[in-house]
Parts: C-alpha cells; structure tokens; sequence
DNA sequence: ACACAGGGAGACAGGTCTGTCTACCATAAA
DNA sequence: TTTATGGTAGACAGACCTGTCTCCCTGTGT
C-alpha cells in the first residue's frame, strides 16, 4: 500500500530529475514503475500533488544525506570543508544514495515555476533555508565571528555557484574550487580571531 | 518581414522566461504576439528551433549589457566589481533592458534540458563561457597574478552563486554580498603583488 | 469456502499541444 | 489592371496530456 506509493513517488523523481517535471507525463512514470493509473490517484490528488510529494522526498533525502557527511567531521572549520568535499562526491558520481548529478532538483524545479506564488517555487525555497541552517550550525561552531550572518551566506552561496557551475558548464572540479575558497577564508577568520 | 520574425522571438521571450519553455505552448506566443500561425512556420522550423533562436537572442543582449558595464569602469578590479553592481541592479529590477528578474534564463532553462546532450543546454553552457571570458579579460589587466585561471571559476561561480541565490531564496542582496568577497579578494590580491 | 479490498489493465472523455493546410485580404511591382 | 507576395484567420489532423471509470484478477481474513 504504502510501498507503492513510495515506488511512485521515486520512479517519479529519477523521470523529474533527468526531463524536467513539466516534460514527464504520469503516463511515463506509471509505465516505468508498472504501477496502474487507479493507484496512483488513490495515493495522491493530481500530478501536482505528485510533484509536491516528490519535492518532499529529495529535501529529506538530501538533507540527511549532507548532515550526516558534516557530522562525520569536527564542528566548525571541518564540517564545512566536509560540505565541499560532499559536493565533490556528488558531482562526480560518487554517492549511491542520490541519482546521478543532474543539477540540483529544487534549482532546476525553480526555473520551471519561476513565479515566488506558485508552491513548487516555495518548497524549493524551503529546502535551502533548511541547507542553510546546517551551515548556520558549523559556522556557530566557529567561536567568535565578525559577521557570521554574512560567512553563512557567503559558504551558502558558493555551495550554489559550484552546482550550478558543475551542471551548466560541466566542470566537475567546481566544489573544489570552491572549497579551496571557502578554507581561504575560514583560515584568515582564525587568524584575524587570535 | 523580419520584423515579425524578431517580435515573435521577444515574446517568446517574455512568456518563456515567466514560465518556462515547456509551459508555453505556440499559440500562447502566437495570441500575445497577434501573430498568425503560418507566419511564424515560415520563419522557424519548429518550436525547438524558435527556442535556439530565443537563446540567441538573450545571449547576445544579456552579454552585451554585461559587457557594457564592465567597460564603463576601468579594467581590473574595478570593472570585475562593476560586474557585481550590474547584478545588483538586475536583481532589483533596475535594469529596463532585461526583463524583470526570474534568475538566468540560460540556468533555468539548463534544468528544462538536464541532458548535457540537448542543444539548449549546449546553447546555455556557450553561453557561460561567454560571460566567463568578459571576466578573464578583466583578471588579465590585474597584473600577475598568482593562479589566474582559478580567480576567473572564483568569480565566475561567485556570480552563479549570486544569481540562484537571488532567484530561489528571493535575496535581493545576493549581489552585494559577493561583490563584498570578491573586493577582499582582489584587494589581497593586490597586496601580496606589492 | 467466501467475501472483500487492493491493484493491474486500459478504455474513455475532454482538453491541449504541434504542425499543416486552405481561404482570404492586403500592398506593391509590372 | 493584373499578378505576386506576405500576412491574417482559423479549421484540422494526429498525438499526447490529465483524470475518471469499468472490468477483472488475486490475495487475505473470517
């Protein structure tokens, strides 16, 4: 019962993730997991409903997925050079638990309901509220801070520029890049800090 | 004759950027613009050929703004800055040539068409390399410096950062946020050259 | 043994999409 | 005046979309 509607919702995100939500038709996604029609509107009201669900997903399953890599270092300086090095594995295909790099789910989702009303938009929203309040957590780790509000902005915004950088152009080495950045920077606040 | 030809791309424009290229259907295009159908057959191929050419068409103006900009500030650190002023005022809707922010139609429109091997995502990554080489030639009147290829990703993927912040979290001051990293770079820059 | 719920298969309605085609109307050149 | 040309208007075909509905099969609790 529940299982099928866990099977949906995920042959629904591999179909999502790789075309786009708007370019998939339920059809597809009930083709692909051999799920009939009937099931999947007793499990859920509409397509949009559907796409709601999925967002839910993903923001679960990536969420846990980047904590868990922070956790796995010290607080502070190492967890957020952790998030880079995650990064690293995701785009170059090394993490299982997510599918292969495409992009990030909720920025491609974002261009496809671009208007802020629409409720996709805004669940895209909350999902990096939530990968920002992770950094929030090391940064709050790091002692004393100038700015911490801009830190946290700033790690969050390279945390989006190397994905998009990765998908768009291609370039693999973009976390990287970034994380040489970010420990740049976190070196200076510890020395400024002494 | 021609004239119909490039009003049907900047409407096509307008509703893609709004809502994206699968959203929009042809005869959406066809009624705002009052266009009839056959005139707009007789120019494009198909709809995914009046998509190439809507690419074009933002490339050349997003890049000439840029370009622009950049060129109005000396070169070096003060026209990299002046990129991240451009943005700001983009962001905030101070700019009448483009339309009114929906973040980068070439990233929205890359997660339409994840697929590295579709031709808008190939359109959109030229793109990119595009704005990237605006910035190398401003890196390049920095005078030596250290790792010039890296400072270009930096501040290219700086600016990607910057834009999907804007569009997704709805932060209008991503722009002024970067350009304050990116100054504390350049002026270390210039610091460890002396 | 029997009733019943859950799900598979898919027909179907009603709508929208792309792309073609016909019919008609301008304007301008010959 | 006549004849191209380029455009408008929109019917139409054929495909695909979402969402509803019916029919049938299968497994399970009583």
């Amino acid at each position: 019962m529940t299982d099928k509607r866990q099977q949906l919702i995920e042959t629904a995100f591999a179909l999502f993730y790789r075309y786009g939500t708007h370019a998939v038709g339920i059809n597809e996604i009930l083709k692909q997991s051999g799920i009939a029609k009937k099931t999947l509107y007793t499990h859920f009201d509409s397509k949009a409903s559907l796409v709601e669900a999925v967002l839910h997903y993903r923001d679960e399953r990536f969420v846990n997925w980047l904590d868990q890599r922070m956790q796995d270092s010290e607080p502070g300086k190492a967890g957020i050079l952790a998030m880079f090095d995650a990064l690293d594995d995701w785009f170059n295909d090394r993490v299982e638990t997510l599918a292969k790099f495409n992009g990030c789910f909720f920025i491609n989702t974002c261009g496809e309901y671009a208007e802020a009303e629409a409720l996709p938009h805004q669940l895209c929203c909350q999902h990096k509220s939530r990968v920002r309040d992770l950094i929030e957590a090391q940064v709050k780790s790091l002692g004393e801070v100038k700015e911490p509000e801009w830190l946290v902005d700033i790690l969050a915004l390279l945390k989006e520029g190397a994905i998009v950088t990765a998908q768009v152009q291609g370039d693999k080495q973009a976390a990287i890049k970034a994380r040489r950045l970010a420990e740049q920077m976190l070196t200076a606040q510890e020395v400024s800090q002494k």
